[in-house]
DNA sequence: TTATATTTGCAACTCAGTTGCATTAACATC
DNA sequence: GATGTTAATGCAACTGAGTTGCAAATATAA
C-alpha cells in the first residue's frame, strides 16, 4: 500500500532527495527531523514511497538502510539495479549510474541483486 | 588481534565450516551453539577467525552477519571479492567464486566492493 | 605444577527498526 | 465552510542483533 494522502511528512521527507544520485540514511533522516517528525512516521513515509516506485532503499556497509530517489521505477517494478558508492572518509553514498554485468551462474535463477562499492569520493580522493 | 589459543570453541565453529562455497550466519551458529558456547564468545571467535583470513564475512539481504570459508586469504590481506547467492526459496548463502567486473568510475578509488544475489538456488530452482 | 595472559560466560546494555493503539489530520461529500 | 470517514501520525513499549565490562575459567609456557 502506497502514499494515498500527501501529507506534511511526505512533503518534508521528499524535499530531502534533492537530487537523483545522493543517498540519505534512514538515521540521518530521523537525526534531521527529530523535532518535527515522529521516527516511526519516518520509517512508515519512506516505506511507502519505495512501494510507489518513488524511491529505492538499500543498505550501507554497516547494515543501516538508506534510500535515494528512483530513475524509472514504477509502482510495479523496481528498474534500479545500479551500484552504490559508499565512501570511507565522508560516508556519503552515491547512486552509480552503469549498468553492472552479473556472472551467469549454473541451473540458479537470479532475481535481484545489489553491489555495495567501497572507497573515496571524488571530495575526500585527494 | 587473531587466534592465539586452540580452545574448544574455536574447533566446534571451525568444524561448521565442512565446505569452501556455503556460508554460516551468526543467528544460526548462535542458535545452534545455544548450549555449549555463548552468543559472545561466539562473536568472538568468529571476529578473530576472519582476522586471521580464516573465515570472511559479509551482510545478507536483511543486514544481518554471514560467515564462510576463505580461499586464498591471509592475516594480512582478504582477497575474497566473490559475490555470494542468497536463496530467496530456502535462505541458504552460497560463495559463487566467479571474478566480478567492477565498473569504471571515474575520480574514485575503488578498496572494496560487495556484490550479493538474490534468486533461486539449485535445489529450488524446479 | 605453577604463573600468567587469553578466553569465556554472564548480565546488562546499545541502537536500528517494529508494533499496537489512541489521537490527529487529510480529503471527499454535502 | 462544516462534517464524517479513514488514512496518517505520535507515543511508548517492544524486538533482536550485536557490543561491553568485568569476574571466573582455561590454555599454554616455563
Amino acid at each position: 500500500m502506497g502514499i494515498i494522502r500527501k501529507t506534511q511528512s511526505v512533503a518534508l521527507l521528499l524535499n530531502e532527495f534533492h537530487d537523483q544520485t545522493t543517498a540519505v540514511s534512514v538515521i540521518e533522516l530521523v537525526k534531521r527531523f527529530r523535532a518535527k517528525i515522529n521516527k516511526t512516521t519516518i520509517y512508515r513515509v519512506l516505506d511507502k514511497l519505495e512501494d510507489d516506485g518513488v524511491l529505492h532503499s538499500f543498505l550501507g556497509k554497516d547494515g543501516n538502510k538508506w534510500y535515494a530517489k528512483c530513475a524509472g521505477c514504477s509502482k510495479s517494478k523496481h528498474t534500479d539495479l545500479h551500484p552504490h558508492f559508499e565512501c570511507v572518509v565522508c560516508g556519503k553514498i552515491d547512486c552509480i549510474s552503469v549498468d553492472i554485468q552479473l556472472p551467469e551462474i549454473p541451473n540458479r535463477e537470479i532475481t535481484s541483486s545489489q553491489l555495495l562499492i567501497q572507497g573515496k569520493c571524488e571530495t575526500c580522493h585527494r
